[in-house]
DNA sequence: ACCCTTGCCGAAACCGGTTTCGGAACAAAA
DNA sequence: TTTTGTTCCGAAACCGGTTTCGGCAAGGGT
């Protein structure tokens, strides 16, 4: 009979030495059955394994992980403090951890920081508990405080985005390079010569990246980069408006800008309005992210989407992989970014089929 | 010397093994001393307390958990499938529960799932394998069944609102009722007589109970009801604005909507554009839930907002008291939603001041 | 017929903690 | 002095698994 004394929740569990009474076999072989050893008549492995299926039993994560050491579990620490970006993808993001993890029969543990002090200091307990085999770090900066505590004590982890010294790093990435650099290339072929550039807080790795990624646009294009068309350090939807104000106050302003991130996209449509500038018309905005917000704007704000969901998925995968002995330089992958083709970037029967001088004076009078 | 095999991340790690030896004392004793078992003489258990201090001791909580039963181990299952209501809210909800879980050294364990089917799946294997001690239940429903699963299995949780049979059940909850009879007060002293209704998806609790909250507000106005006023299972922006068209398109038209959900606000605000009218001015607005997205709309949205962050920090202590035995009865605990006053409940200059026949008379010319 | 593999399983150690039980040391009461 | 009672700690069992080790039995080769 199955266990009496069972507290805590589950009711009557069913325990490997349950299985191996009712079977008839040491718990030790019943054990190494069910993990596939080699040393198992196969008779005896199915024997084993459909008994486990009939009886219910599951083994005891924690049993396991105080001999194996694995807790099967991923770490994500989340920094609350900072207004954060991908909340609206949040939950897709949470989504495609957990399925690519629980695929695996792995759990996401989730714990959330304000400063990245704090972030250090819970990564810390979430190890030294042994709570987490692996983290998974989000929003990746050039210099980044996490890699170094983490490489330090031999951790293993997956970055979601590059860094400056991705050594030994696995990571996954969307190629937001060459999503600016297209978006560059797609508002030159619609005769736009003067663009502008909204990126964003320069500590994170991707500002740096996306910010080349449009420079090589321009070199394309064929076009010098101006500075007093670009601004940095772009994160919330008011920073987005007071640059986009900068921008459109420039006394030979930009026709197009390229915008790292939707949120600043966002912003600069509220410069546009202010400045008696309508993007659409006077102004082409392309974009990055995809967010939902963007789709509802006036006018829809073409973006370039991430999947964060599949991404979710691919970082709890390959982050897995590593905990198993996959080596770093074997994860790494970055895939493209999905254009998402709407209004914002076509000045309708203006820009798009005059010739770039034209299009130029039509811009300049019209804000004069 | 400490743990010479040391798999796995975390370095040198330091058991009770090694603590017990470097003080000379039996791993049983060091064990007690940690846990302030009363047959420690005082000296002793100081002089663990620093030794394990000193050499960073920290014990594995898996190895705890196989003999205590406790993995220290919040559950939440998070609703993928469904567009998701507290999307915006998300990190605060998880930075709150964080915080309240860490602070008794407890961590956070999130899955997702699609429909309810896979929800109740979901919890299934994260209680078999023991990751979880309890669950705390976001978006109950009247009749819900992850209630009756957790129930049947004698597993603790807690609801983030109420349901229809609350026995034997922890809850935490905003005083949704209380809110939406508030704003109805504060509608009908600003001289409205015609209110409309807009509330979420019946299955859920608190829709229910919002929809009690506004009619008990109209009989302490002195109001009639009027069922065409009112509409129900909204939960998306275009659910409103199809409600909203509806209510706007009654021959006698409402003055002022109190919505259960800022989406259904926000949804309405369109559904004002296409109908001729304009929200602060011809219809006044009073929402629920206090997202940022109606603090930019236009005119910012008046609306009860709920602190979802203290929201999830109460969830989490009442939880693992709840684990820790305290009676379900004991942790039931409601507070109230705050006002934030802007500006799409008041008629500038015209309902505001007028009585209430003209109010009537200017609406409804402003409409014919 | 004997030895040597090989296949297969049981026994037991082990992982890092918690908890029970019993007894030594010492003080107070008889 | 003996008895009784406390205080405090060690020893060992236990939790639910994994992994190592050794040995039995069957099969193959000589």
């Amino acid at each position: 009979m199955p266990n009496s004394s069972n507290a805590g929740p589950g009711r009557v569990r069913v325990t490997i030495n349950d299985l191996a009474a009712a079977l008839g076999l040491s718990k030790g072989t019943v054990s190494r059955a069910l993990n596939d050893y080699p040393d198992i008549a196969e008779a005896t492995r199915l024997r084993v394994r459909r008994a486990a299926e009939r009886m219910g039993y599951r083994p005891m994560a924690q049993a396991q992980a105080i001999r194996t050491g694995r807790a099967r579990s991923l770490g994500l620490v989340l920094n609350a403090g900072r207004s954060d970006a991908h909340k609206p993808f949040l939950t897709d993001f949470l989504d495609g951890i957990s399925r690519g993890a629980s695929e695996e029969s792995w759990t996401l543990t989730v714990a959330t920081s304000e400063d990245e002090a704090d972030e250090v200091a819970t990564m810390t307990r979430l190890l030294d508990e042994r709570k987490v085999d692996g983290f998974i770090l989000p929003r990746t900066k050039t210099r980044d405080m996490r890699i170094s505590l983490l490489r330090g004590r031999g951790v293993p982890f997956i970055l979601f985005g590059r860094t400056g010294d991705a050594t030994d790093c696995a990571w996954f990435d969307i190629d937001g390079e060459g999503a600016m650099r297209a978006a560059v290339q797609r508002l030159a072929g619609f005769g736009h010569r003067r663009i502008g550039y909204m990126g964003g807080l320069p500590e994170f790795h991707f500002s740096r990246l996306r910010r080349q990624g449009f420079l090589d646009g321009l070199a394309g294009a064929g076009l010098a980069p101006d500075p007093a068309l670009m601004v940095e350090g772009v994160f919330t939807v008011e920073d987005g408006a007071v640059a986009g104000l900068r921008l459109l106050d420039h006394p030979q302003p930009p026709t197009a800008v390229v915008c790292a991130l939707d949120v600043a996209a966002l912003g600069l449509y509220r410069a546009a309005i202010r400045a008696g500038r309508k993007v659409g018309r006077d102004l082409a905005v392309i974009s990055y992210d995809g967010s939902p917000e963007a789709a509802v704007s006036d006018p829809p704000l073409t973006s370039y989407a991430v999947d964060t969901r599949a991404a979710g998925r691919a970082l709890a995968e390959m982050l897995i992989a590593n905990i198993r002995g996959t080596a770093p330089e074997d994860l790494r992958r970055i895939v493209p970014a999905r254009l998402i083709p709407r209004a914002s970037d076509r000045l309708f029967a203006r820009v798009t089929d005059a010739p770039r001088e034209t299009t130029q004076g039509t811009i300049t009078t019209t804000l004069a």
